[in-house]
DNA sequence: AATTAATGTGTCGTTAGTACATATTTGTTA
DNA sequence: TAACAAATATGTACTAACGACACATTAATT
């Protein structure tokens, strides 16, 4: 921060005109809230009601207060939105093209969020929101569709390095289940004996003593994430990757 | 972006005291810029003159003006302090807490920069800057020494995966040199011939027929980064790690 | 009781990771 | 100019992970 900038600064705090050279752009939060649900990984949107993106689904977001962090910003959108307070956020990006917001310049930090959707709390306001099949999705009001598509980047990205995939997951589930995850996730099909035995060298998980018991074929066991990985956000590991 | 956020937005841009609710928070970037001199990793920092940092070195920021891109508010404040305007950078996180500063709301997207210290046109500023060893930073203003904690975590995830270590060396360099580079930044010591197995495996680079000719002993083999890999930014690749 | 459909597990060849030693080349110095 | 010092260049053997691939088992269904 140079002397310069920083005299502008307070200058701005105390003459309007300033201000409003400095202080007239928007901020924001969109969240890419995901869920996995019929095999499909999905996305809560709402329809926006802008003229200019009529019949557009956008990402749900809102203004940054100005006596709020950026994270309480999310976590406030998350909690209004599904009424969840408990889950997995992580920032992502911002995006500050000067017209991507057709009203004024309105810069967004985005965040993805994951979770689970067959939590009981989980309740969509009303009904304005719904979830949209990730893979159908061509376009988005504003810029979402970029946003949405650089999250989805930075989960695949994360996947296999961190055990982020369980926030979608009730808290008993099958390997199954967890391979299906994975592969709406990465959009591949994958070896069953492969995928359990990279699972386990992982040792992410720990067997509890039951069975499925919806299922129409032979049961299979079922896992739970160990307690030490059941974190709302990803711990910044940096390994070296070099001896 | 909901109705009601719109709403308040168009509001903002009409009547001034809804504006300055929402429009009062000042947005800046921060660049981490990362240099390599003396088998050191060094960033470039500039003495703060704001009386509650008197004493401490600060990261190269500026505000963002309305009418300026992210990435190209990054690129000024690069060009303005180090007369280069062809290097690498990249967004890494943005920073948001109510009091990071001290003189009111300021939000900072944060970039790291990777510079060749040999490149004939930087200067820095009229010697305003200089460069510091990053591991004998304790302390910083504002909260700039998180961010660059951040960038140098994001700097040793992606050492190994995508070539940008190549922004911080000469166009012609040894596999010695590289590697001190990469001990350098992971922080460990690298056995030479495991070392060497890796990057080649990597195919990154190219013999160019030239040896090394100013130094005390034997010189080695001289390598150039492969053209389809000088990037100034990372293309995001989304490897799919199952088959 | 037979059928169906999914679970659960192991091997083998290939590739990458890691520890480790010797011969060679050049510059320096006696 | 010969000996020395210091760094370059290179290969092997062991271990771990990757990826392709097949068969016996279990439970629900008919």
């Amino acid at each position: 921060m140079t002397e310069k900038a920083l005299q502008q600064l307070k200058t701005a705090e105390t003459e309007k005109i300033s201000h409003l050279d400095y202080f007239n752009i928007g901020i924001s939060i969109d969240c890419v809230i995901l869920g996995y649900e019929e095999k499909e990984l999905k996305v809560l949107l709402i329809k926006s009601d802008m003229q200019e993106f009529s019949g557009l689904y956008s990402l749900l977001g809102d203004f940054i207060k100005p006596d709020e962090d950026l994270e309480a910003a999310s976590y406030r959108v998350l909690k209004e939105r599904t009424g969840l307070d408990d889950v997995f956020l992580e920032q992502v990006k911002t995006f500050g093209n000067i017209h991507r917001h057709p009203s004024g310049r309105v810069i967004t930090v985005a965040y993805y969020s994951l979770i689970d959707v067959s939590n009981h709390k989980l309740q969509l306001d009303l009904n304005e929101l719904h979830w949209h099949k990730v893979d159908e999705i061509q376009q988005l009001a504003f810029d979402h569709k970029l946003i949405l598509d650089t999250c989805l980047g930075r989960l695949r990205e994360q996947v296999m390095e961190h055990p982020v995939i369980f926030n979608l997951l009730p808290e008993k589930f099958s390997l199954r289940e967890l391979q299906e995850l994975y592969e709406a996730i990465l959009g591949v099909e994958l070896d069953r004996r492969n995928f359990r035995k990279k699972i386990s060298i992982k040792d992410w998980l720990v067997y509890i003593d039951e069975m499925e018991n919806d299922v129409p074929h032979r049961p299979g066991k079922l896992y739970m994430l160990k307690k030490q990985y059941r974190n709302k956000a990803i711990k910044s590991t940096v390994p070296l990757q070099l001896a």
